[in-house]
DNA sequence: TGCGGATGCTTGCAAAAGTAAGCACTCTTT
DNA sequence: AAAGAGTGCTTACTTTTGCAAGCATCCGCA
């Protein structure tokens, strides 16, 4: 097309497109293929609307990419979050602690960190 | 059914909620923290609302945990993922820690589960 | 005892998500 | 060149989200 951006804020849409037209897919395919109306799915590729929580996991499985990568987009997820294996990640993760347990988890291994760089 | 489950679909609302008192925070405390308002927060945690991308990653925020344990909570993004590296293994593969506060780390984390449990 | 504040919940309503139907255009095919 | 199907896009509409305001209840306190 001829201008750069159609949509107000099309970074997560034009992302969306790049990758169904790298699958060479119709907007009705993609649509068709995530159960979304094509009238939708081109107003969020060119960033008139908004997908929710469950349009955007449609679209990573239509487009076969993981839910991860497209929330990184989105500005939802971290972009390292799946493979960062520390031990500060996994505790920010684990659903079972409270936010005060996390905190005093993480203190305490950062502490421990601090320690064993001053010798 | 009348006592197990207060809404239509509680799953990720009872969890969010469990999230909240684990932190000792009223409706209203973390509906600030989070941007949204009480009404729907608690409408949210009875599973009559399901809250946009948005308003999950706000309420990640303001839970202090990662958007991915809520995501895969809310069914949206594949649980393995955050489920592969859980605390325990994190400490015990970090390389810069000694034995010795492995072992502590260890221990402060699971008395923190079993404190959770007992509540 | 009654007041003030904190708790969670309900209720209209504005705004956004999401759809059905159809428009304008470009290719094929006949 | 006209029919027919494929493309993306627009419009009018219904449904859902998310909020301001208020309700009912409980608890500490003068």
């Amino acid at each position: 097309m001829a201008v750069k951006r159609s949509g107000p804020d099309a970074g997560l849409g034009e992302f969306i497109r790049r990758q169904r037209e790298l699958g060479h897919l119709s907007v009705r395919q993609l649509a068709d293929a995530c159960g979304i109306s094509n009238a939708y799915l081109s107003q969020i590729e060119r960033g008139f609307r908004n997908p929710s929580s469950f349009v955007l996991k449609a679209l990573a499985d239509g487009l076969e990419l993981s839910a991860e990568t497209l929330y990184a987009q989105a500005g939802i997820l971290d972009p390292a979050a799946g493979e960062a294996n520390d031990v500060v990640e996994a505790v920010r993760r684990d659903p079972y602690l409270s936010a005060r347990q996390r905190e005093m988890l993480v203190e305490m291994y950062e502490s421990f960190r601090k320690v064993n760089d001053a010798d």
